[in-house]
DNA sequence: ACCTGAACACCGTTCAAGT
DNA sequence: ACCTGAACACCGTTCAAGT
């Protein structure tokens, strides 16, 4: 796909601009209010076309001054000679967490180490495995504490560290979907024996036990979805949730006279109601922990 | 990626050697019992080969004879004189349903429609907008039926609805993932107003009934998703889930061995337990069903 | 031993040229 | 008017050649 955002349009321009040697090291690219003002565009997109060309290093913001073009990385063969798997695995998450899975090729990771896109494959057997060291890497960031002796307690406590992660690192959502099944992942499994040990003392069975877990997991997968989604739509139109509601209401309004849909519309119109995907995790949660202890109440009685 | 399964390298060689003359129309290619025997493959592997080259159309059985060279597509002129969206859409979705959204590319589906890759371009805006309407097309197919009276059996049968189309379309959990906001697709939104009336006469707000439905959405999703995956995994290998376990196994034993996940091996020792995902699906879907008629109890009381 | 360049077999999308 | 071929700017991965 090449569906080409403004933003990514503008900066491919100005990078072209660097490698044809129009500006040099040290010259000022376009302002924000320039790019405005060149390609008739709001700010918000001018902003994130600058962020995009920082990000791969070909601007560095110089205080006082405004943004300039970099000097070109260090030699290759320096930043190779320190190569190893880690700073592979940081990299790739640092540019997932910035740009989302489908931004992180083993082609622009090769340039953000300032190594040639083969080097990579020494240190790492490809990119699925890297996808998966990724998410290992990021479950081991924040430890889970010690079990707490409550079961309802510990799966609340075990389903919002695994929604902070997503938050934090919002492409984990897919990157996790099939670990349903143990994976050759250390700290993820360790997610799912913290949450085993946290309904060490109540009365289910081990198929119940696993279930509960696995409602639980597989929730909060679909909502992580559905923020990773959300958030890369913003980040690649430069619009908010709101605006982009207001940009497709015609749209929207020919569905709804089309098809008609009272209710749906009166919950849209009423107004006020914004979907906050915080406030559904919670609500969720809730629902599906108080569902679980029906049912310890029904086994155990 | 490019992985190559194995059962995707032996077609590609059968195909080369259609493409290259060395077999021409109506010849016939290695027998599944031949192919077991040049590659030293499994039956099952074979037979994927084929039936990957049976749906790329360059073979077709041929009762009593065996698998032969199938005749070059009819001209393309004429497959694009009646070229329709609906036609595009419905062989995207059999291509999808087959090998999943990874295999479908515009590329492909052209082939497929004996059409040049551009003349889908002028039938459908892009990639995005094309899944979009396979989507909604999906959503289409096998009706809700009326509402019933009762929310909790609404919200079942709907959750029963949407997971029946998972299952007959194992890539749709991917597809949907962005649709707990509205989107331009009728049909798809049609469920959400169903739903929204099933829940009409519970003394819910308006924010509780769209978090109930999107609690059960998100679920859903969860299940669809590990689902699509695994799926994915078993026809790409080859293998069944034992078998990939089986072949896993020494790698597990390692990270078992080293991390040691005490609960999660006394899970899979015990033997005899099989994550069954339908199982699962009722499950979660009872205790978040259960979970919401406590929250019911509440608000009326 | 370790890294690179060139190549292979792909993508989605655009656009001038054909019928 | 409608479709095609060639091109553009990408992918992941392999492998012989370099240092």
């Amino acid at each position: 796909m090449t569906p080409q955002p403004p933003y990514l349009a503008i900066a491919a321009e100005i990078a072209r601009r660097i490698r044809s040697g129009a500006l040099v090291p040290g010259d000022r690219v376009p302002s924000t209010r320039a790019i405005t003002r060149e390609w008739g565009v709001a700010m918000a997109t001018a902003t994130k076309a600058l962020a995009a060309l920082r990000r791969q290093g070909l601007v560095r913001p110089e205080p006082g001054v405004g943004t300039v073009v970099a000097a070109p990385p260090a030699d290759r063969s320096a930043a190779a000679a320190h190569l190893t798997r880690e700073r592979i695995v940081a990299a790739a998450i640092e540019l997932a967490d910035a740009e989302g899975l489908g931004a992180l090729t083993m082609r622009r990771l090769a340039t953000v180490l300032s190594v040639s896109t083969t080097a990579l494959y020494r240190h790492v057997p490809g990119k699925g495995e890297l996808v998966r060291l990724m998410t290992d890497a990021v479950c081991a960031e924040l430890p889970l504490g010690p079990v707490p002796a409550d079961w309802r307690t510990g799966l609340e406590r075990g389903a919002r560290w695994l929604r902070g992660v997503y938050t934090r690192h919002r492409w984990m959502a897919h990157a996790m979907a099939g670990f349903m099944r143990p994976v050759a992942a250390p700290h993820a499994m360790a997610y799912t024996e913290w949450i085993l040990a946290a309904l060490r003392s109540t009365p289910m069975t081990a198929g119940q036990k696993l279930h509960s877990h696995l409602t639980i997991f597989a929730y909060v997968q679909g909502v992580g979805m559905a923020d990773d989604l959300e958030e890369q739509a913003r980040q690649e139109t430069g619009l908010s949730g709101d605006e982009w509601m207001e940009k497709n209401e015609p749209r929207f309004d020919a569905i709804q006279s089309a098809g008609s849909y009272p209710l749906l519309n009166a919950l849209t119109e009423e107004g006020g109601f914004v979907l906050d995907l915080e406030s559904l995790f919670e609500f969720g949660l809730r629902r599906t922990l108080d569902g679980i202890a029906v049912m310890i109440g029904e086994t155990s009685a």
